[in-house]
DNA sequence: CCCATAATGTTTATAATTAAAGTATATTGC
DNA sequence: GCAATATACTTTAATTATAAACATTATGGG
């Protein structure tokens, strides 16, 4: 209370940029408290009922989608959006779980190639089918039209912010 | 696409609940998407920029909204739903910072109090109107009326979530 | 008053995460 | 073909996070 009344110079930006950011900072944490819900609900889940943690089902769902169950390093990590160093912890412990296995990439030393092994691919179906149901009852009070909407702006705000991100790389 | 196929008791329930669900995870992962974004953004803003981790201003915010900058360790670990040995190592190093301080309760011997200081204050306020112009930049995008059915649609989900997790909770 | 139980916090072990530095292999420009 | 640079991945140190076990202090019933 104190120190805002000592910086006049935010209140001075035009009027319409101002109630957009605080509309902005409301629907932020409304986005975030939805996510955080949602997410300890699947964690602890996904723990209690398959001794399966969050990142891991991530992990695996990314090689499930793939036609072939196989991936490199690299482009895990970019589509999990994680750092090169977590993938590499997330599949060591992968491995010893047999669930994923490493590969050599026959062309290039460098890269190692991640695959789906048989244990792991049932594995991910018996609990992607539950994640599944667990995140239809936990958003079944959504009417219909109101899930469209969402899911009209959430796509919206998904590629702004993709948008948005993607500029500020290159800079 | 194998297994999919051996499961044809998912595909035998009702279609409205079935596309309720599909929709259902749609949503959940562009939320998941988007949350992802921005924390990301904050995050290495918050670290680059201030030197400060997105759980510490997390903690910070929680003290700076009480009238007397103050909470016991509890409270703290409720309001962040984080756990209580979470906040422990967190309270450590913010205290380390000189951020906050600890406090005994005088008539709970078992109870620490957590007290916001001068610099945690001063330092916090900073840190929080950059990151409101952070929040209102990346959702720049979102017309008013998107923003207001935004804000509207996440509100009730927030309270439908809630309102499972506390029955959840009783069982 | 005492004992069982509850509540508050801390500790421990493990996992997940990042940034930054390091290693090994490819590629490109000259 | 060699040197510089880029790419792929790993390692390291620090932080964040959980669950479960623990220690301490309160509280309530008999």
């Amino acid at each position: 209370m104190k120190a805002q009344s000592q910086t006049p110079d935010v209140s001075a930006t035009i009027s319409h940029s101002e109630t957009g950011r605080k509309s902005a900072l409301r629907a932020w944490l409304r986005l975030w408290a939805c996510v955080g819900s949602v997410e300890r609900v699947v964690r602890t889940r996904l723990y209690g009922d398959h001794g399966m943690t969050l990142p891991r089902f991530d992990y695996l769902s990314q090689l499930y989608r793939e036609p072939d169950r196989r991936m490199n390093m690299t482009e895990l990590s970019r589509r999990l959006m994680v750092s090169g160093g977590n993938v590499t912890g997330l599949t060591d412990r992968l491995v010893a779980d047999g669930l994923v296995k490493r590969e050599q990439d026959s062309s290039d030393r460098r890269v190692q190639i991640i695959v789906l092994t048989d244990d792991g691919y049932e594995r991910f179906i018996q609990v992607a089918l539950e994640h599944e149901k667990w995140i239809g009852e936990l958003f079944e009070d959504l009417g219909p039209d109101q899930m469209r909407d969402l899911n009209q702006t959430l796509g919206q705000l998904k590629q702004s912010l993709e948008k948005k991100l993607n500029e500020q790389q290159e800079d």
